[in-house]
DNA sequence: AATCTTTATCGTAATTTTACGATATACGAT
DNA sequence: ATCGTATATCGTAAAATTACGATAAAGATT
């Protein structure tokens, strides 16, 4: 940014956009997907899944793990990663707490 | 980026992210609050509860609206926002097809 | 008609993101 | 010990985002 104005905003409404932009590239949502629907996790089979290059994925893993979304394990030479569900579950009651009370079909304007 | 790589994923991916990439800014979840929390709609009263000048806001105001995350709608001299209903399904929708079948306490790594 | 209010848009600078290739690192296998 | 495989990190260039002030546009008010 021109200037950094990330701490006149409230804290949830700061740490829900990061939440946010963490999930804000497709590689990175179909990352979370590919970890979400294999049974056991995943390490460099995210690299085939993706067009993309073996450091822009490592890129793209890091930034989900700086945010908290996903966990990465050592095995061996080997990288294991997951979903945190302790995150999920914050980001859920803090998109809750957004959403939670919309009147449906609000008369608008 | 260095080179647009947004096609060669899927449409739903890359759907979802754009809507997440419209909410990642602290500003922009904020704006979202604001217009959930009023029982009426919104103007120009954002701006005054945002710690941002005027024109600012309105790019944010774009960007949600270029997601259809609000719809603004001219009123005299001022403009009036709202949340849209649709897309907030849609999101719903599509972060459940995200999320939806995951194991819980699955042993990992 | 002149002016005020409200909002959108333009031009811009600073910063961040995205992407890659080229290493580095760390472990397993030979 | 050497080599191969898997992954992370570094340096980088190109593009996008964030923020502002200055202005434009459109309607209301005097």
């Amino acid at each position: 940014m021109a200037q950094n104005k990330k701490n006149d905003f409230e804290e949830r409404s700061v740490r829900l956009s990061e939440l946010f932009k963490a999930l804000a590239h497709p590689a990175r949502i179909e990352i979370v997907k590919t970890i979400a629907e294999r049974q056991s996790c995943i390490c460099g089979e995210i690299v085939d899944v993706l067009p993309l290059a073996q450091s822009t994925v490592s890129q793209h893993l890091k930034e989900l793990k700086t945010a908290g979304i996903i966990t990465g394990e050592v095995d061996g030479p080997k990288s294991c990663y997951c979903l945190n569900e302790v995150v999920l579950k914050e980001m859920q009651d803090l998109l809750a707490g957004l959403f939670g009370h919309i009147e449906v079909s609000k008369k608008c304007c």
